[in-house]
DNA sequence: CTATTTATATTTCGACCATAATATGAAACA
DNA sequence: TGTTTCATATTATGGTCGAAATATAAATAG
């Protein structure tokens, strides 16, 4: 072999991060394989030593996409406020709603995977994995509710925002959900 | 040959309508002419006499689904509370969430139609449509911030609880949001 | 030997077009 | 006038096209 040991489970990788990142800003189906290896700089017939289908891509790169997010959104580098108030700021943030390619999947390809019935536990995996996340930084008896609340806005409103034409609507979506929900995670002893 | 006076526009209103409840379930890329038109019992041929292309009937189809919506939001039956409690009882019912064919194309399409490039500002009118609605519902001089707030956290849970896989967790996202609003939209005099 | 390329197979997509089909309005006939 | 035939306008059929999709297998390059 005169390929580099771990040549294959580079590119391996390449494959999957580049799929993560189209999926995420493209969809799932509007990215072709054909697209995606091009951009490697690959030809398309190799897809498939790597993966047995698109579907078993779609999952792995779906699985990658929540792992990094998990650990992007823990690193906050000098922001203020509380751990929640951060993740509030850094997730309805003008940042994240530019790049869809590199954030949450699930304002941009949960509906698309929901109909094409994945049998996939992923988008559950990472709910459940949000609203802990988010009820952590709550407090009162009312955390674990008002946890479900919080997702489904910061959801929805991002979701929202990026799919709207007008730049204005898009901020009002963004930034006063945003100022909302600053208001629920105030004082983390209310 | 020539058919009933009327019979042109008929076919018109079917391909629209089955296009609607197609593209809100299934997703537009995923939804295909030639199967669109053979639920109607005609081939695909004939497409082509009545829309210029598969972008004119998205547009078409998602203001017939807008406008099907805003009539079909205004007759509430004998629900019990405010218009602003029905329709937050409505928008997140079981069957809302079970039916997203005929449903808000909000959580099904918007993050679809924000991908492709859409020019257009039909997203923005419903948008605009269903926050104002939302705000005459609310009291206080809060109550446009407020229906922002509201309206994100429907579409974000119908869309998740319409993703997730296991049916409590679904459940749980869409009663616990629901329960939520209702709180807010309590007391119209408060 | 192995990773990738090249070539190919099979569908399916949106889109187009020539042709067939036929109900109505007009014309012709009784 | 009442009935039938004809011509026309309109709608749908069904075939096809190029492009792009997923997937496989053989050939090639590292």
């Amino acid at each position: 072999m005169r390929y580099s040991e771990d040549h294959k489970a580079k590119t391996h990788q390449r494959i999957i991060e580049e799929a993560a990142l189209r999926f995420r800003r493209d969809g799932v189906g509007a990215t072709g394989l054909q697209p995606l290896m091009k951009a490697l700089g690959l030809t398309h017939g190799g897809f498939y030593a790597h993966f047995k289908s698109k579907d078993e891509l779609v999952e792995t790169a779906l699985q990658h996409a929540v792992q990094t997010l998990a650990s992007s959104l823990q690193q906050a580098p000098e922001e203020s406020g509380s751990p929640l108030r951060r993740l509030i700021q850094r997730y309805l943030s003008d940042a994240h709603r530019a790049n869809p390619g590199a954030g949450c999947p699930l304002p941009t390809m949960s509906a698309e995977l929901g109909q094409r019935g994945e049998p996939s536990t992923t988008t559950d995996a990472m709910v459940l994995n949000r609203l802990a996340l988010i009820e952590q930084g709550l407090d009162g008896d009312d955390a674990a509710d008002e946890s479900v609340l919080l997702l489904s806005a910061m959801v929805g409103a991002l979701l929202l925002s990026r799919s709207v034409k007008d730049p204005e609507l898009s901020d009002r979506l963004l930034h006063t959900t945003r100022a909302k929900l600053l208001e629920k995670a105030a004082s983390p002893s209310e």
